[in-house]
DNA sequence: GATTCGATCCTAGCAGTGCTAGACATGAGA
DNA sequence: TCTCATGTCTAGCACTGCTAGGATCGAATC
């Protein structure tokens, strides 16, 4: 049996590097760049390869997308955690998760702009996804406010930031003023 | 001259005719459907033809852009004209914005999530995108509030309707509470 | 140790994409 | 009527995601 779990242990390493590489190539040059061929060529296997791991390239992106979800949770809560106080926790979750949208942008394309062919808001959603508005929701349920339910707060919450994050990125909103966005948002949105 | 002037007619027609065949496939079919062999098809001339008035594919999602905004423009102002009062008027902004949004997702798709080769809160701005923005800040000015830019609170306001609808579109948020989701927001970030 | 045979991988190719060079026709002005 | 520029089309380039079918390699059997 030890051949064949060699095999199996090859065949994840394989797909982890898969990711890792799509990934990557992703953040260098954008998700326009990551083509079968080049993904191929990276990973030093030929194209087919990758259809033996993945039903085609929308599930790569899903991957990667499901990878990033988890770092992004890490992430808020790492931020939420240091903070004392509700406000000041929002305040943190804010940043971090704008932060985390500025620095990995193709991740943050992977997760909430393509298609990766991923659930969303539903039970079959993928764990790290619901892993991560949880990440949200436990920050920011405790700021709703009297008569809003958590869910919907958070909701509306994570699409401003959303809006903020994919506006500015596509240079629609000037990124300098993001920080008196945050301000305002949390500032009126939130009840302390 | 006259038959300078015909043809220079004529040529503004077809214009016309392949900015309205890519919007009216780019509503049926998406965006990806349309490839510059279909909607060469469509307007029954040959490919090389639509390069002769467009750059390329990326300046067609541009005229479409254009033309969506003015048309946006003229809904936001038609809704907010027909209400009573500030915070009324922020509501009917609101509902008019995502409904243009659903009812013409794929022009929606050209002005505020693809390429096209257009230039956003800047200078060079073409009128019409400038023009939607001032009927946002016309309406949302009003309710900023003491001591914030009216200019800011558009960004964010339009940022989180703009979030709203994206995701909703994309299947990360249920659509069904739509208009709770309005309400919180207008609720919360409206001065009246 | 030789031989089968199945799993694994690659070469080659399909139908499609955006875009363009160069041949061709058409019609306005001399 | 002839010339020639304008306008249009055919054909093709390099690329895309994806797949069929042949080659190869190694594990299990005799």
């Amino acid at each position: 049996m030890s051949v064949q779990e060699r095999k199996e242990r090859e065949r994840a390493g394989r797909e982890r590097l898969i990711v890792a590489t799509a990934r990557e190539l992703a953040e260098q040059q954008g998700w326009d760049a990551v083509t079968t061929r080049r993904l191929a060529e990276r990973i030093e296997y030929s194209q087919p390869v990758l259809y033996s791991h993945f039903r085609g390239k929308r599930e790569i992106i899903g991957a990667v997308a499901l990878q990033g979800a988890t770092e992004m949770a890490a992430a808020m809560r790492a931020a939420t955690s240091a903070a004392d106080g509700p406000r000041a926790r929002v305040y943190a979750l804010a940043r971090a998760y704008l932060d985390f949208a500025t620095r990995n942008p193709a991740v943050y394309d992977a997760l909430f702009q393509l298609d990766g062919g991923l659930a969303y808001a539903q039970e079959d959603t993928p764990e790290p996804l619901k892993d991560a508005f949880a990440a949200l929701l436990d920050c920011l349920g405790e700021v709703a406010g009297d008569g809003v339910a958590p869910g919907l707060f958070t909701e509306v919450f994570w699409a401003a930031l959303h809006g903020v994050a994919t506006l500015t990125r596509s240079g629609r909103l000037p990124p300098e003023e993001t920080e008196s966005r945050v301000e305002l948002l949390v500032g009126r949105l939130a009840v302390v």
